[in-house]
RNA sequence: GCUGAGGUGGCGGAGCGGCCAAUCGCACCAGACUGUAAAUCUGGCGCCCGGACGGGCUACCUAGGUUCGAAUCCUAGCCUCAGCA
């Protein structure tokens, strides 16, 4: 079997369950946290660091990675993983985001992007250069950074658009999933090198129970292996996650597993979103929030939902704190430096600093996904969170 | 000693009669951070009135002076730097 997601454990109390997804290049225990590595580096990590801190798969793009170093550079290496020295599962964003987001934000950069059905305009954040993008050319990108999860081209919803034009995005996603299925088909389902990749179409909806389910019901019924859950709605609020994953909750198949797109609101968001049916997410603010001095400490440390689990070692006040970040961690950092020594690092844009802040970050994340794990198999998710929140 | 240049907020450095509590950068103090265009971004930053607004006070080396009004002009002093002896 190329890739298969198995349920150990269902939670008799909530939708959370326990399980692994098999792929190619190993397992992945489920919930599990993808550290983000864009531009195929979990930057300040390399992979003998991420092994270190529990690191099951890490997440690239293909948005970035096709701009540079261009896939003719990762096809020599055999897919971004080898190129970056990873040899343990992978994902892959199809670039939807990316493209959506220069479009959508309006950000610094013109020209925008332009979307319309057939594919997307953007031009290079790089050199300038324009490109289009299509669920062919994300399909084909993909198949040679070779991750063993892809992702669908999609058009996020967004708060900032019309309603017209959030209709158009979520009409135009389904036609772009529907189209990379057809794709992912053709190529047999198959990397370049010959390894299944397994593609995750992608829930749409926003809050809307009703386009979330029209949307979750095409992609079982199109056979995607796995399904993803993006926007906004997913984003850094932990309550607005909640309302958004509570449409699908309880909808999702056994055997798919459901990854959650760019999952934020630390681990309040994580407890809500496993709470919800989710196996598998990313999220990029974990390690950038590490380089930025947002450092996430255990309960047993003071962390709450009050101070969203964390602490900014750059504040004066720990300047000469002697103890760890947080002492019920094991991590390199947290056995090894003071948060005197942290502080001093990132205040002095040292590059130890982000190495040392992401090493913790990621540690914190995987140990919490490690006591989700133990709290399903033991069958009581929701004592743990109910240990982390102080509320259910 | 002579000649020249200059002394501005923690530092660098604008301003050269009113729009100056004083541009800007750094440092500092906070905040934010979604499928990373992020070693990024935002705010604050003389003192006091709790914050904003508004107001008060003290300020541009020192001491005088000119002026309705001076960081800006004049005089003296002190100090720094460069060149020459």
């Amino acid at each position: 079997m190329d890739f298969e997601f198995k349920v150990k454990k269902f939670d008799k109390k909530s939708f959370a369950r326990g399980g692994v997804i098999k792929t190619p290049h190993g397992d992945i225990e489920t919930p599990a946290f993808s550290p983000v590595g864009t531009k195929a580096t979990v930057k300040s990590l390399d992979p003998v660091d991420l092994k270190n801190i529990k690191t099951q798969v890490v997440l690239g793009n293909a948005y970035h990675l096709y701009l540079k170093p261009g896939i003719e550079t990762i096809e020599n290496f055999g897919g971004f993983a080898p190129f970056m020295g990873w040899n343990g599962p992978a994902i892959t964003d199809s670039g939807g985001y990316q493209v959506s987001f220069l479009w959508n934000r309006k950000v610094r950069v013109k020209p925008k992007s332009k979307i319309s059905d057939f594919g997307m305009y953007f031009y290079s954040h790089i050199d300038g250069s324009k490109h289009f993008l299509t669920p062919e050319l994300s399909m084909k990108i993909q198949s040679v950074l070779g991750a063993d999860i892809i992702m669908s081209l999609d058009q996020p919803m967004g708060y900032e658009y019309t309603k017209k034009e959030n209709a158009e995005a979520f009409k135009r996603s389904l036609k772009w999933e529907e189209q990379s299925f057809r794709f992912w088909e053709k190529s047999r389902k198959k990397s370049k090198y010959g390894k299944y990749q397994a593609l995750f179409g992608i829930i749409q909806g926003q809050l809307d129970k009703k386009l979330r389910n029209e949307c979750l019901k095409f992609i079982i019924r199109m056979g995607f292996p796995g399904i993803a859950i993006g926007d906004e709605t997913i984003g850094s609020d932990p309550k607005i996650t909640a309302k958004s994953l509570d449409t699908i909750a309880g909808n999702i198949p056994d055997d798919k597993p459901l990854h959650a797109l760019g999952l934020g609101g630390g681990p309040e968001g994580v407890f809500e979103a496993v709470k919800r049916g989710v196996d598998i997410f990313d999220n990029s603010s974990v390690t950038r929030m590490a380089r930025t001095g947002l450092l996430f400490i255990f309960p047993e440390d003071g962390g709450s939902v009050e101070n969203k689990f964390r602490i900014n070692i750059k504040n004066s006040s720990f300047r000469n704190d002697k103890k760890p970040v947080s002492s019920s961690c094991s991590c390199y950092t947290c056995k090894t430096f003071s948060k005197a020594y942290i502080n001093h690092l990132l205040t002095s844009d040292e590059i130890l600093g982000s190495r040392l802040a992401t090493i913790h970050n990621i540690y914190f994340y995987n140990n919490l996904m490690y006591k989700i794990r133990v709290a399903l198999d033991a069958g009581d998710f929701l004592d743990l969170m109910k240990l982390w929140l102080k509320k259910i």
